[in-house]
RNA sequence: GCCGCGUUGGUCAAGGGGUUAAGACGCCUCCCUUUCACGGAGGAAUCACGGGUUCGAAUCCCGUACGUGGUACCA
C-alpha cells in the first residue's frame, strides 16, 4: 500500500473558522490514523483576495491547536514549493497541454461578451446560464475560431483564458469516502476557466496539479467543492488518469446556530461567540475579531468540541484527547449532513477539559491571564494548588481572574450587604478572638484550622454556620469561591490573620 | 431557474426492518453544600410530510416539502 498523503490547503485570505479548523484536524487526524503525513500548502494564488501575514497567522493557529505539519512552507519537505504563487510557470504548460490534446480551449471572450450571451440565455427562457457546450460554438474561443484567427488574436497580446472542454453526454461518477457513489450528468457541467487571463490557475486546476505533483492519497474538503467535482475529476482524467486520482470525502458545514445557513464571522459577532481559532487582526482596517484561544478556551477543549461537531465514535464518550481521536476517528462515521454549532455545549467542553487538567499543568496559561490584567502571578506550586483549588468554578480560563483573584491579593472590596445586616458585637468579637486562636495554631492546616474555628464558635455559643459566611466575605471579598478552610489554609496564617482584622474593622464601622 | 447534497428532541447525536428510540449540552425539580460551583437522582422534549414494499417501517423504495451548497477570470 501506497504512502497515505493528506493535504490541508488554506487560502491566506483572512481568519481561520471553526470550518476551517475541523476540516485540518479531520485531515490530520486520518493521516495519523495510518501512518501517513499531513500536508499544509498555501493556496496563495488570488491576487484579489490574498491577506498579507495570513499564512503566519494560519499556522500559528495549527500550531496552537497541536496540530503540526510534516510538511508546509515553513517547515519545508520533498514536494517544494508549498505554494502555490511559487509554482505558476507549471500550470501554465498543463493547461496548454490540454489545449494540445484537446480537452480545452482559448477563449477571448470579454466579460461584455459573457454578460450578453447571458442575457441572451435568460431572454430564450433557459435553463441554464453557463458558457458549455450549448454555447461555446458560438463564442469567441479557440473552437468555432479559424487556427489562423486564434493564432492571430494569441500573437497580438489578446487577453485570454484556458477552459476545459466539458464533454457532452457523458456521467461523471465517483466514491466518496463520506456519501458514497456520486454521478454528474457533463450536460450541466460548464467550462470552467482553468487558466486566468493573469496567467495564475483557478482553483480547478491548481488543486489538480499541486495535489498530483504532491502524491496525495485523500483530499478532504468542504461540502461547498462537491458540485465541481466532476470538473476535477475529468482534469484528472485527462492529464494524469483516474489511477492515480486522490480519493475525495467532502466534509458537511458546519451551520449557524440560528436558523440554517453556513456560519459565518458576522454570526459570531451577532450571537456573542468567536469563529474564529485565534484573535485576527484584518491588516487592512485594523479590525480584531475575537479567537477562541483569546477568549480562553483550551486548544485540547477547542479540538475536542470541533471534532465531536460532525462525527462521532458511536460510543457514549465525549471527551477525548487528541491522541484517542487519532486512534477512534473514521472517515465512515462522519456524517453527512450539517451542524449547528451550539456555544453553550462549546463552552461546557472547556470546563470539562479545564477540571480534567491538573493544575500544575495550567500554570503557564493562568498566569498569562492574570498578566492581561496587569497581575504578576508566578507559575508555581502555589498557583498549582490554587488551579486545582478553583478549577471547577471555571468555563473558561479568563474564569480565573475572578475566580482566584483573591488568593493573590487582598480584597479591597467586600460585599458588606451579605454580612452588615446580620454582623453582631458577639460576632465580632469572635473573630478577634480568632485571630489569636490562629496565630497559635501549631499546624497551619484545613483540619487544625477548621476545629479551631468550630471550638470558638461552640465556645461563644455561636452557630459555625453563620460565622463562616462572614469569614467567607473577609477572605474572598465576596459570596463564591472553594471552601474557607481551604482558603485560609492556601493563603497562610498571616495573611488569614491580617484580612480577618481589616475586615472586622469594616464591618463594625 | 438549473444541478448537487442533506433532514432523529431546542442543539449535538446513537440506532440502518420488531427497541420502553441510547447518551450529551441546555432547561426544570430534588439531594449534597449554611458561599459559588462540582457531583448525584429525577423530569419535560424527537424519527419533516405523503404514498408504497412488508405480518411489521425512524430504518427499504418513490414522490413532496423544507433547508443548504454550487451555478465567477473566489476559493
Amino acid at each position: 500500500m501506497s504512502t497515505i498523503r493528506v493535504r490541508f490547503a488554506p487560502s491566506p485570505t483572512g481568519g481561520l473558522h471553526l470550518g476551517g479548523v475541523r476540516t485540518v484536524l479531520y485531515n490530520y487526524l486520518f493521516a495519523k490514523k495510518h501512518g501517513g503525513q499531513f500536508i499544509v500548502r498555501v493556496e496563495d494564488t488570488d491576487q484579489t483576495r490574498f491577506v498579507e501575514g495570513a499564512e503566519q497567522y494560519i499556522m500559528d493557529c495549527l500550531n496552537w491547536c497541536g496540530l503540526t505539519p510534516d510538511e508546509s512552507p515553513q517547515h519545508g519537505g520533498d514536494y517544494a514549493p508549498y505554494r502555490q504563487s511559487e509554482r505558476k510557470a507549471a500550470y501554465r504548460e498543463y493547461a496548454e497541454k490540454l489545449v494540445s490534446e484537446g480537452h480545452a480551449y482559448y477563449a477571448f471572450d470579454t466579460p461584455q461578451e459573457i454578460e450578453a450571451m447571458r442575457e441572451e440565455l435568460k431572454a430564450k427562457g433557459s435553463g441554464s446560464l453557463q458558457y458549455d457546450h450549448h454555447v461555446r460554438m458560438s463564442m469567441r474561443n479557440s473552437l468555432r475560431l479559424l487556427p489562423e484567427e486564434t493564432q492571430q488574436l494569441l500573437d497580438a497580446g489578446t487577453p485570454h483564458v484556458i477552459r476545459i472542454k466539458i464533454p457532452a453526454n457523458e456521467f461523471v461518477s465517483f466514491t466518496d469516502m463520506i456519501r458514497g457513489e456520486i454521478e454528474f450528468d457533463t450536460n450541466n457541467v460548464d467550462d470552467k476557466v482553468l487558466l486566468k487571463a493573469d496567467g495564475m490557475p483557478t482553483y480547478h486546476l491548481a488543486v489538480v496539479v499541486d495535489d498530483y505533483l504532491m502524491k496525495i492519497s485523500h483530499a478532504f474538503r468542504g461540502e461547498e467543492w462537491l458540485p465541481s467535482a466532476p470538473v476535477h475529476i475529468l482534469l484528472w482524467k485527462y492529464l494524469f488518469g483516474l489511477d492515480t486520482m486522490p480519493q475525495w470525502a467532502h466534509l458537511p458545514l458546519i451551520l449557524k446556530p440560528d436558523g440554517n445557513g453556513k456560519l459565518s464571522k458576522r454570526d459570531g459577532d451577532r450571537l456573542g461567540f468567536p469563529v474564529y481559532a485565534m484573535d485576527w487582526k484584518d491588516p487592512n482596517t485594523g479590525d480584531i475579531t475575537k479567537g477562541f484561544k483569546e477568549l480562553g478556551f483550551l486548544p485540547e477543549a477547542f479540538i475536542n468540541l470541533l471534532a465531536v461537531l460532525g462525527w462521532n465514535d458511536g460510543t457514549e464518550q465525549e471527551v477525548f484527547t487528541l491522541e484517542e481521536l487519532v486512534e477512534k476517528f473514521s472517515i465512515e462515521r462522519v456524517h453527512k449532513g450539517g451542524a449547528k454549532f451550539d456555544f453553550e455545549k462549546a463552552k461546557w467542553y472547556n470546563a470539562e477539559w479545564i477540571k480534567r487538567t491538573p493544575g500544575a499543568e495550567l500554570g503557564d496559561k493562568v498566569s498569562a491571564v492574570f498578566a492581561e490584567k496587569e497581575m504578576t502571578v508566578a507559575k508555581d506550586e502555589y498557583l498549582a494548588k490554587v488551579i486545582d483549588a478553583v478549577k471547577e468554578r471555571c468555563t473558561l480560563l479568563t474564569d480565573f481572574y475572578t475566580q482566584a483573584g483573591f488568593f493573590f491579593t487582598a480584597p479591597q472590596q467586600w460585599d458588606t450587604e451579605a454580612v452588615k445586616p446580620k454582623w453582631t458585637a458577639e460576632k465580632a468579637a469572635f473573630f478577634d478572638e480568632l485571630t489569636g486562636k490562629y496565630s497559635a495554631i501549631p499546624n497551619w492546616d484545613i483540619a487544625a484550622i477548621e476545629a479551631e474555628f468550630k471550638n470558638l464558635a461552640a465556645e461563644k455559643n455561636i452557630k459555625p454556620g453563620e460565622l463562616q459566611l462572614p469569614m467567607r466575605v473577609m477572605l474572598v471579598g465576596g459570596k463564591f469561591g472553594p471552601a474557607v478552610f481551604e482558603i485560609a489554609a492556601l493563603i497562610g496564617r498571616e495573611e488569614t490573620i491580617s484580612r480577618v482584622k481589616t475586615a472586622v474593622q469594616v464591618f463594625s464601622s
